[in-house]
DNA sequence: TTAGGGTTAG
């Protein structure tokens, strides 16, 4: 027999022989063994075979051998390029997915088909952007393949996962022909945009919709909205529609009931559920854990969890997470540190997950020290653990460390997301860092952020607590999608202004678009009109709010009622609006109306508040600054010192007063009395040239008056100069003649400073914007936008 | 002239 004989004879030598064999093989080595004997046989250009084996290769993710194998292909086929396409985004590389689409598309004479569209669309949802999906859609509708059941399918989803849910519905309901995937597609997908109630309705379509059959996909992607809106009723119909399909011993419909039951407060239905499942995974086990954990019962997770450990399964970051609970008030701290110990003594807290999960807790419990420490001895640090870090300093006000940290981040190999990008803006918002800001918004441009709602909101947000309300209004009005938020956002901008008018119509405007508003909006144009001194239309919406819109006011409602009446002088009636509430009125209303005797300087009526205060709120240090400035207003000395007595014997925590101002991409922080700027000299010289020629003008210095924020000590006063006039003074040096000044002060603008930037506003012919702890001032030709009224 | 490639999910 010669050579030829002996291969052909050789039972491994067929083609369908190797395609079984690449059926069967799980394994790399196998791979590698049967693609040596696909060379040895003759094999290597046989276009079916390598094309499984390619396929095999990307499943077992060696997506570079894959890309070898294709490249050694001569003519490769559609078959095979639609292979390589979905394995480069199986395997993370969406990138590349979409790279090989165009150059087939531009390369080669072979059409796209319905398979390739179906994967390089589901490549395109990976990207930050839709606009590679856009554009697929489009070249789609050209091949005439848009209304494909599967090119069709993964737009949908595609829509869906970049938020766009009225385009994936319309897309959906243009969809000729409907299978089990789409109708999955559209639930899912609903679902994942917390459209829970249109889920539940678009499953119930399904199934009166007698063509097509639901499977096990289909009650899993739904069971997640009655257990959000944790309605019982509907978990139990998908519960008995699942036994009547047969399907309720799959392991995901299991899970998924699992958790709707524990969402919906039936913990022992969930149990029994776990129960039945013979070899639960990671997932049932972690979704058991966390049922448990929010139906209070501890003891039950944590044996869950050791159970888990025993089995020899890794743990990931939802299992600690699960673990631990969160979101309640009380004893969480307590449990995350034995968990943390537990994690530490069973060899775990190496694990990136939990590092990043206990940081994550952490974090949200506000205990940013001990998050630190575990983000610092983490040696894989995820945009999770970063996330948790900068947005658990944003929201405790550490705004300092948010932005430091963000700058070690963006050193780092590690890329910003929406969610990094939402708690810098914050931070910076929340510390007038306008140049930082403006920095973020670039980057945001660059990243193709400018799509993402809450970027989009918070970057509103941080222009209108940064002074530049023009800017955060033009981008307001590019926006094509608002939420509530963002409307809340721009009102209460107006608001810190005092534009009242502006909020006023926003608000109107905002209804008129069919936009419900909440609580926050309320309370925002409630402030706009307090600060605008706009009493009867506060008075209207604070009725329309109860009456129109059912929301039983809360504390904050009341307060800025009382604020108010107050500000506009109506005394009598704020108080008889606190004596009148339906609750107890707190610390808030009291305080607000305090502020407005300060205001008024109405001593009788502050000293029955801030009785008040004392007996509700005693370690508030602010009630008794503001008590004691209103007997030196009234030149009661000896009262007002017995008061400050008071605050030294409590020992109270005094927030000294600093001012903030950037120069460039430099801040410049001053405190009363500060000599310690390297140009300190000129600024005192620049000073005392001001008051000068303020006298001449015909200011008076407020020697006797009140301070809204802490005096310093007594003897002092009289020398001591507050930062923002130090601060101003330095922002005359440093910055041109006519360039506008905008500074930041973290405590109340005092009486004199606030008459003395005025003066300054007019001889220097600037526009002098200071943002106070409560709002914002505008300076020109020596009057105030707030009507000296603050 | 066959083979080789699907979108959705706890």
């Amino acid at each position: 027999m010669n050579f030829r004989g002996i291969i052909s004879s050789f039972p491994t030598s067929g083609r369908n022989f190797f395609l079984d064999l690449l059926k069967e093989s799980t394994k790399i080595h196998h791979l590698q063994q049967i693609h040596a004997q696909i060379i040895a046989n003759g094999y290597k250009n046989d276009i079916s075979t390598v094309t499984k084996l390619t396929h095999r290769l990307c499943d077992l993710g060696r997506i570079n051998y894959a890309r070898d194998l294709f490249l050694s292909i001569r003519n490769p086929d559609i078959f095979l390029f639609n292979v390589v396409i979905k394995g480069y985004s199986s395997n993370g590389s969406s990138f590349s997915s979409i790279s090989l689409f165009n150059h087939l598309r531009r390369m080669t004479t072979l059409r796209p088909d319905n398979y390739t569209y179906s994967f390089a669309v589901a490549a395109s949802s990976d990207f930050r952007s839709e606009k590679v999906g856009n554009l697929l859609h489009g070249q789609a509708v050209v091949d005439g393949l848009e209304s494909d059941l599967f090119v069709g399918s993964s737009l949908v989803d595609l829509y869906f996962k970049f938020s766009k849910v009225d385009l994936a519905k319309k897309m959906f309901n243009r969809m000729l022909e409907r299978d089990t995937v789409l109708w999955n597609t559209v639930i899912s997908g609903l679902v994942k945009n917390c459209r829970y109630e249109e889920s539940i309705g678009v499953f119930i379509d399904m199934i009166a919709d007698e063509s097509t059959r639901l499977d096990s996909t289909s009650v899993t992607a739904v069971l997640p909205a009655p257990a959000e809106l944790q309605m019982l009723g509907v978990g139990m119909s998908v519960h008995s529609l699942a036994l009547k399909l047969g399907l309720d011993d799959h392991e995901y419909v299991i899970t998924g009931l699992m958790s709707t039951y524990s969402k919906c407060g039936e913990i022992e239905s969930a149990g029994s559920l776990f129960g039945q499942i013979a070899r639960p995974d990671l997932i049932s086990y972690n979704a058991m854990i966390s049922g448990y954990t929010c139906n209070g019962e501890t003891e039950n997770s944590v044996r869950l969890f050791r159970e888990l450990l025993e089995s020899g399964d890794r743990v990931n970051s939802s299992t600690i997470v699960g673990l631990i609970p969160v979101f309640q008030p009380f004893g969480h701290l307590d449990l995350t540190s034995s968990i943390y110990g537990f994690c530490i003594k069973s060899s775990i807290v190496s694990n990136p997950a939990v590092m990043t999960a206990l940081t994550t807790v952490y974090s949200r419990l506000s205990e940013m020290e001990l998050a630190r420490k575990i983000f610092d001895e983490s040696n894989e640090k995820c945009l999770e653990s970063w996330n948790a870090m900068i947005s658990g300093y944003a929201q405790i006000g550490l705004t300092k460390e948010a932005i430091s940290l963000f700058k070690v981040m963006q050193e780092s190999e590690v890329r910003p997301n929406p969610v990094t990008i939402t708690s810098v803006l914050s931070a910076c918002a929340q510390l007038g860092a306008l140049s930082l800001g403006k920095w973020v918004h670039e980057l945001i441009k660059r990243e193709e952020f400018d799509a993402n709602i809450f970027v989009m909101t918070a970057l509103i947000d941080m222009y209108a607590k940064c002074g530049s309300i023009a800017e955060a209004r033009h981008l307001f009005d590019l926006m094509p999608d608002k939420n509530v938020v963002t409307w809340n956002s721009m009102i209460s901008g107006y608001g810190l202004h005092g534009h009242g008018n502006e909020a006023w119509n926003l608000y109107n405007q905002m209804l008129q678009c069919g936009i419900f508003p909440s609580r926050v909006t309320f309370l925002s144009v409630l402030h706009a009109c307090s600060h605008a001194g706009m009493v009867a239309e506060g008075e209207r919406v604070f009725h329309s709010m109860i009456i129109d819109h059912g929301f039983e006011p809360i504390a904050e409602h009341y307060a800025c009622m009382v604020d108010m009446f107050g500000r506009s002088g109506q005394l009598r009636r704020a108080l008889d609006f606190i004596e009148r509430m339906p609750t107890e009125p707190g610390p808030a209303m009291w305080g607000a109306l305090l502020g407005a005797c300060m205001i008024h300087k109405d001593t009788t009526l502050a000293h029955l508040a801030s009785e008040r205060l004392f007996a509700l709120d005693p370690e508030n240090v602010g009630y008794y600054v503001l008590l004691s400035n209103i007997y030196s207003v009234d030149k009661k000395f000896p009262l007002a010192a017995s008061i400050r007595q008071v605050v030294k014997r409590k020992s109270l925590v005094k927030i000294p007063g600093c001012t903030l101002i950037e120069i460039g991409e430099v801040s410049h922080m001053f405190t009363s009395g500060d000599r310690s700027h390297p140009q300190s000299d000129k600024i005192y010289m620049m000073l005392e040239k001001l008051v000068g020629k303020m006298k001449e003008a015909g200011y008076k210095p407020e020697t006797t008056a009140a301070l809204h924020d802490i005096e310093d000590e007594e003897k002092e006063m009289m020398f001591e100069v507050h930062s923002e006039k130090l601060a101003i003074a330095f922002g005359l040096i440093a910055t041109e003649p006519g360039a506008d000044i905008r500074i930041i002060k973290n405590l109340r603008v005092c009486l004199d400073c606030h008459t003395a930037t005025k003066f300054i506003s007019k001889i220097t012919e600037r526009l002098i914007v200071v943002r106070d702890a409560n709002r914002f001032h505008h300076f020109k030709d020596g009057v105030c936008s707030c009507g000296d009224y603050w």
